[in-house]
RNA sequence: GGUCCCGUAGCUCAGCUGGAUAGAGCAUCUGCCUUCUAAGCAGACGGUCGCGCGUUCGAAUCGCGCCGGGAUCACCA
């Protein structure tokens, strides 16, 4: 709608002020101004040699002389409000007619992918609120970048061995007397986590009773029985003994079970999980082969390192004394994998802000080893969720679990629509998938609303909220379209010799006329929140427009059948919208 | 201590590459349902954009210095 007029300007600045400039900013005018378009005309006082205002008078008669669509214009200091026509809106409008998921790229599966990892677990304990913010934002992300037309592999890497799974499998063979997920009727990562943490109970028991023995406390967690039989385990876990994989296989299976049931009510789901018990060996071969390169380099005591002073960070290990890999490591020979086990075009990490030096390195070193594709690696960091009363720690119990939170949600959402009498001729069924989608939407459009990179504050009771800036408040306008173009079926034939535009009905179109816009940028930025705000700013102007015309009421049926079709454009995209954050827009509330 | 991130209304957040009197929601107060769902709409109240310099015709936005908060700098993951 813009691109046409800013060459014209172009042409214009350049004509009457002599002056060769390639491209002008114009900005949408301010709601408070009249007019469609903003050019701010201080960059050529300098060249024209006039007054702000006349400068921009003589922009603007140009304007209105050469540009068909521009019907008018108004200066307001150094400012140029350009008034268009009604025409290239309605040709903005004719446009998005023609293609039922308009804004949305149809999948090229030519491309080569774009890889999203996000979620990544221990199996040692049930997903929490963090996790939440992670996995809500890695599947948005992964929905952006594919509605530009890519294709997406989405992934996880679950942390599935080590010291902490071996501490639940200690704390379970000690403690639980074959306790199982079937007969106890706990979930199988709640389960496991409950070991989890009797482990840790048990650790301080006796590493108490060590301490008023005499021992050092450091020392004294160290060499406590339970501990002891931890590094026992683990070591037993790497010689692949039969009986310890056997229990560490069951314990994992359950909480696979668990994990999945949560994920399948977030709505999250993986093209392929890589698990560390698969790749924690990776990445050993390409230290050997950057070793003999130059790239990295052997202390006297035999371990591995890489300086990276250059480039203002530190030195850092790679390959322990003894041979054996640490963190980073492994992620390089899994980002090797990666590469070779798909056709990527890129590979985003979504992963917390604590991270940010891990991935800085990481990125840094695969460059340094010369891999092409260093450059299209990223690290989506984001930030952590707090609570009202500070960090979520889990020693204090004040972890916010996500299936309670679920469970919270679902809650609130059936207690909200039965309050308000919302659920009537709903079946049972119906209705609890009702509280469902509106229990998640509230609670996803609650977290994805905020930027990503910014540290946020959960207050449960506010996330439970139905009204204002909130996923439920998108969903009713959408349901509240749903239920006019039912009744307004029989609505269909118009045309624009017969409608004229109110200013309503202009805005709402020049807003539905930027989602594709702001898909794309949003997907570039991997920023789901752009999209959020984007569409409570169309629902928020459709309500306007709600509130002022009838649809089936309206003066004329051409009026009628135009405002059905521009209430099923702003539905479509609002569910469309809603669906690249993971929400549903039900079709009625 | 080094490096990085953050600081906008009582609270939670928007403000794209610098542009007009800094915007929403919640909370508080006022109106609007015999008319397409009031989970809505309209309005009021509320801000030295942490502080101070600087760059600029113009700074919440860019630069520097402070103050406050957080993260990170492990032969942990």
């Amino acid at each position: 709608m813009q691109s046409a007029i800013v060459s014209t300007v172009v042409d214009i600045v350049n004509d009457l002020f002599g002056i060769q400039e390639t491209h002008v900013d114009l900005q949408e005018t301010r709601k408070e101004f009249k007019g469609d378009l903003t050019l701010v005309v201080f960059p050529y006082l300098r060249a024209s040699k006039k007054s702000p205002e006349a400068t921009a008078s003589a922009i603007g008669d140009a304007l209105v002389e050469r540009h068909q669509d521009v019907i008018g214009y108004n200066v307001v200091k150094g400012f140029l409000n350009i008034v268009l026509s009604d025409h290239p809106v309605q040709v903005a409008f004719d446009q998005m007619t023609l293609d039922p998921n308009w804004g949305i790229q149809p999948l090229n599966d030519h491309l080569p992918a774009a890889m999203v990892e996000y979620s990544s677990p221990n199996t040692n304990k049930p997903l929490h609120l963090g996790h939440i913010r992670n996995n809500l934002l890695g599947y948005s992300v992964a929905q952006l970048i594919k509605a530009t037309g890519k294709p997406v592999v989405q992934v996880q890497i679950i942390n599935d061995r080590g010291v902490h799974i071996c501490k639940s499998m200690v704390a379970w063979k000690r403690f639980a007397e074959g306790e199982t997920p079937e007969h106890t009727g706990i979930k199988g990562d709640h389960l496991v986590g409950k070991y989890y943490v009797r482990f840790d109970q048990q650790l301080k028991a006796e590493v108490k009773d060590l301490v008023a023995a005499g021992v050092a406390e450091d020392e004294a967690v160290k060499s406590a029985p339970c501990m002891i039989e931890v590094q026992q385990m683990l070591k037993d876990w790497e010689a692949g003994d039969p009986a310890t994989l056997a229990l560490w296989t069951k314990m994992n299976t359950w909480v696979y079970e668990g994990f999945n049931t949560t994920y399948s009510r977030l709505g999250v789901q993986f093209d392929k999980n890589y698990y560390e018990s698969d790749t924690y060996l990776l990445g050993k071969q390409d230290i050997e082969s950057g070793l003999g390169k130059g790239i990295f380099y052997r202390r006297e005591d035999g371990s591995v390192w890489i300086d990276l002073t250059a480039e203002g960070l530190d030195e850092k290990l790679v390959l322990r004394q003894d041979g054996t890999s640490v963190y980073m490591t492994q992620d390089i020979g899994t980002a090797i994998q990666r590469f070779k086990d798909f056709k990527l075009d890129s590979l985003t990490y979504v992963v917390g802000n604590e991270q940010d030096y891990h991935f800085k390195v990481l990125f840094l070193i695969l460059k340094r080893l010369g891999y092409t594709w260093a450059d299209k690696l990223s690290h989506l960091s984001y930030g952590m969720v707090d609570l009202p009363s500070g960090r979520m720690k889990s020693r204090e119990g004040t972890v916010v679990d996500a299936d309670d939170l679920l469970d919270e949600m679902e809650n609130a959402a059936k207690t909200v629509s039965e309050e308000l009498g919302k659920v009537e001729g709903l079946s049972e069924k119906e209705r609890t998938t009702l509280y469902t989608t509106i229990g998640h939407g509230a609670l996803k459009y609650f977290i994805l609303k905020v930027d990503p990179k910014k540290r946020m504050v959960f207050n449960p009771e506010e996330s439970i909220d139905f009204n204002g800036n909130t996923g439920p408040f998108l969903q009713y306008t959408h349901a509240r379209i749903c239920s006019i173009l039912k009744k307004a079926k029989y609505l269909k034939d118009w045309t624009w010799d017969h409608v004229t535009l109110s200013s309503k009905e202009r805005e709402v179109i020049k807003l539905l006329a930027k989602f594709p816009s702001t898909v794309q940028h949003a997907a570039q930025e991997q920023n789901p929140s752009e999209v959020a705000s984007y569409l409570y700013d169309l629902a928020k102007s459709y309500n306007g427009f709600y509130q002022v015309h009838s649809v089936i009421n309206a003066e004329t049926p051409h009026i009628a059948a135009f405002r059905a079709s521009l209430s099923t454009q702003v539905a479509g995209v609002l569910s469309r919208g809603l669906l690249l954050l993971g929400i549903e827009a039900p079709k009625q509330m």
